[in-house]
Parts: structure tokens; C-alpha cells; sequence
DNA sequence: TCCCATACGGACCAGACGGTAACCATGGCT
DNA sequence: AGCCATGGTTACCGTCTGGTCCGTATGGGA
């Protein structure tokens, strides 16, 4: 963890949404599920994000316990980014939060076009419970 | 609903952040389970939210259908603030952000004495299941 | 006539947040 | 010497958010 994590709200939901409602936390959080990245891949998964704003999140998940940061000391140099067992544990809550999205969409503007749920929306074999770090 | 609700993220997740991260707007939500509620009672129940600002969120929860304004024309005026279907339907995704927020404040800094559950822990007998509008 | 309660609305402001653009350090390769 | 890749950082900036303070409209009651 990076800094001894700066105040958080003291009401549990409000720290739940305070650590997870970065511009770009969820769907960062959601391509570590998998296993670790590096920096590079991220990037190249999310073209939308600049690297700057990127590591800002990352470093921001970090330090609040959500994503490991493992540096590989190579040339040329190798960071992995990984979600911690707490990461992790949020993925049931992000789930929530996604089909709860899609049926807020359903129910304001049906006539848009439902988007897939980036969140897995229902997991049948998957491999998820390996490299937890911290 | 107040306006069309102006353009929302696409990804379902990201929207429901979006619609309920606001800074007071989890605590004001909940304090609408269990009924409506006049923005006199709101503003001694949450004494610490100027009644700008409670109008301000409570505003754009109507604008995103999760609250209903009723106007009774009376003197002094009467206004009446309640969740609607698609607010009261956010409850159970707000107490597993709670949950998990309590759990991150135990994995990180539980030295804190960790604080009660703003949202219902566990109902036992309630009446949430009446005024219902939109 | 003045004061009260209710339910706002506007002016103004400071800080957080996200975004762009550019720069930097390392060491291998040619 | 110059270029490459990786993984950053710094400077700067515009917008959004929340916050304070104060004004306003209505009509009842003293």
C-alpha cells in the first residue's frame, strides 16, 4: 500500500463508494478480476484513459487496498497490477451495482439500445481465485 | 421527473455510480426507505447538509427517478419527498456497498471502532412497502 | 405592520477531479 | 550516437461539486 490511506468517510456506504467511484476505478478493477496486468496491457485495453489519469487510479486503488502493485526490476521495466483478496471481494457488489445500472437503463430510456454489462453478468468456469497478493 | 435526464454513462455500472455517489445522496436515499419525508424533516434529520445542498441532491435523484417530489399547495407550502420503485429497488445494492464498506474499514483500519451500518443491517419487521409514486 | 414558517433560488467561491501535452530515466539494440 | 520500449512524472487547466451566505415568495398570526 502506498500512503496509510488518507481519511475515509466513517459511514461504511459512503467509504464503499468513495474508494470505488473514480472516473475509471470499476472498469479497471473489472480487467484485474482476471489476474495481473501490466501497465502496458492496461493501456492497451483502455485506449480511452491517458496513462497519466490511468496510473492516478491505480495508484488511488492502491492505496486503498484494492490492487496490488508488484514492480519487476528488468529491462526494460515490468509492473504488474493485480487485485488484492478485498479487490476481489468486491466483485459481487460491482455486480450489484451493474445489474441495478441495466435495469435504471431499462426503466428511463428503454428505447436506447441495453449495453452489456462490462461486470460479468454471470460467470459459468471461471478462474478467478488465483494470484490474490496481500 | 424533473428534466430527461441528461446523458447518463453507457456502461451500466458507471451509471448507477454516477446516480447515487453523490456526497449526501446514499445517506438521504436511505432516509426515504421508509417513507416520504418533508424537506423540513430531511433537513433536522441531516442537520449537517445546508438545505441547498439537500435540494441540490435531492433534485437530481428526482431527475434520475429514483425520487419523487409531491407538491401539496398549502400555506406554508408542503412538499414531500419520497423513493420511488427504482429508488426503493436500489436497497439491497446499498446495504452490500455497506457491508463491504464495513468490511474494507475492518481490513484496513480496524483500529477505528468500526461504525454502525447506516444502511439496515438486517430488517426484521419493517413497512417499506407502501408509497411507492412515480 | 412586523414576524414566522416553509421551501426554495442565486451569487460566489475553493478544492477535487479529470484531461492534455510534454518531459524523464533506464539500458538494450543497431 | 540515436532510437526503442516501459513506466512513469510534471506543469497546466477547465469543469464539476459542494459549500457558505443571503434573498425571496406566500399567507397566517400577534
Amino acid at each position: 500500500m502506498a500512503r496509510p490511506s488518507n481519511r475515509l468517510p466513517v459511514l461504511p456506504i459512503e467509504r464503499a463508494l468513495k474508494v470505488i467511484s473514480g472516473r475509471w476505478k470499476a472498469v479497471i478493477l473489472y480487467h484485474l478480476l482476471d489476474g495481473p496486468r501490466r501497465l502496458s496491457e492496461l493501456t492497451r485495453l483502455l485506449p480511452e484513459i491517458s496513462q497519466k489519469v490511468l496510473v492516478q487510479q491505480l495508484r488511488d486503488l492502491e492505496a486503498h487496498g484494492l490492487v496490488h502493485r508488484e514492480v519487476y526490476r528488468q529491462i526494460p521495466p515490468r509492473v504488474e497490477y493485480s487485485a488484492t483478496s478485498l479487490g476481489l471481494s468486491l466483485e459481487p457488489v460491482m455486480v450489484a451495482l451493474c445489474q441495478w445500472g441495466q435495469r435504471h437503463a431499462e426503466a428511463l430510456n428503454e428505447h436506447d439500445p441495453v449495453r452489456d454489462c462490462i461486470i460479468r453478468p454471470a460467470r459459468h468456469g471461471v478462474s478467478a481465485a488465483d494470484a490474490t497478493h496481500e
